[in-house]
DNA sequence: TGTACATCAGTGAACGCGCGTTCACTGATGTAC
DNA sequence: TGTACATCAGTGAACGCGCGTTCACTGATGTAC
């Protein structure tokens, strides 16, 4: 019994605390009363409030990684020695997104706005152990990357993968407050697979841009 | 002397120290002893914790958002009834950006990292508290915006600006690290208007992207 | 000009509180002989 | 089959700590008469 029961509760609580409101906002007393267990029972199984952060994020991004590499490998085999063009690039990638978290309990938009928490509050210890475990698929996708946008020096793909990276966050972060302003004003409701449907255009658009000067 | 010495020691030691690591990480005692004044100064000056934020931002959003506005109101004037176009409206808005902190002591990189981390931590008070002061500003910026893209609806123009200020907010707010990234990988040295510059065009070309379907 | 009082910036020390973590302990289940 | 011991998930209560805030106080400056 590897992973008991309360575990997962610890784990189910905990993310959804954390993409609501934060990590440091988070205390360990919301989460255990939340998952109906012992307040002790974190640092029982996890040892500290950092491991159960880690936790989080692997138990939905391990799976995420996983799939974005054997996608983005068996799709490029496929098209043989050709390099995957930018569309069918994200294509993969939002395919994995909308994929992966109803395989286990998270929303695509909780995982979403994990990611964006990570990325965004600095918590050095889970940027550390992100880059650690994460590399390889992360590396992978640099590599089509590069040679999606071949018009671009290093330096100007640096920035543009930022940027890109930084709407996606950021959007997804946000994307519940967004969707609830939406439907105040125009009175319409918006699912976060359409956000991520309007989202790639924007993107690859902004990626192909021309040059400044 | 309603602006004591001590007031604008206190301003900008906080304005670093949040830029730096964000509102709930940095501790009142942080900022008196990097200000170098008495702790309970803050609360004797500014009456709280959350006062303080909102001083820390109005001191940069204000001299902003006025010189937004004339500058826009100047530049359509001169147009006439036709719309300013999409490059013109951005180009106001970086000028207004990159202008402004310089006459305060706030740098540029400083004053987007706080935006960010206001879009992004969520902080009640002061979302309620920009709304409250800054919306006009923002509703002629709206205005010009939905003049200078016609082709778009209501919805999709709001998730594209929503895009837009995303990639803004988040670029910025974590530009430090990201130049700091790139000096290590390409030996490049990247200035906060540079990223600005480069900022432009990708916005512009996902503002005006066609539309999926 | 001198005295009494008011105002105000600033201070030092303490307050109560919620935090992450620790520790001695329980009670159920499995294992050895 | 019975007994002794080990393992392990979970618990209740307390720990020390850093937090934002408060409060009685000081000392300098301004004002009234």
């Amino acid at each position: 019994m590897a992973h008991s029961d309360t575990v997962d509760r610890i784990l189910d609580a905990a993310e959804a605390l954390f993409a609501e409101r934060g990590f440091s906002e988070t205390s360990l007393r919301m989460i255990t009363s939340k998952a109906n267990v012992n307040l002790a029972a974190v640092n029982y199984h996890f040892g500290s409030k950092n491991a159960l952060i880690q936790a989080v994020f692997s138990r939905f991004l391990s799976p995420f990684s996983k799939s974005l590499e054997v996608e983005l490998k068996r799709i490029s085999d496929k098209h043989g020695d050709q390099p995957l063009s930018l569309e069918a690039l994200l294509g993969v990638v939002t395919t994995c997104i909308v994929k992966v978290p109803s395989q286990s309990k998270t929303g695509v938009s909780a995982f979403m706005r994990l990611l964006g928490l990570a990325y965004t509050q600095s918590q050095g210890h889970l940027r550390k152990y992100l880059e650690e475990e994460y590399s390889s698929a992360f590396k992978l996708f640099m590599k089509h990357m590069r040679d999606a946008t071949p018009q671009l020096s290093a330096v100007d793909r640096f920035w543009r993968i930022q940027f890109m990276l930084g709407t996606t966050a950021f959007t997804m972060s946000s994307s519940e407050a967004l969707s609830d302003i939406l439907e105040n004003e125009l009175q319409v409701r918006t699912s976060t697979e359409e956000i991520v449907q309007r989202l790639v255009p924007f993107l690859a658009a902004g990626l192909q841009a021309p040059l400044p000067k």
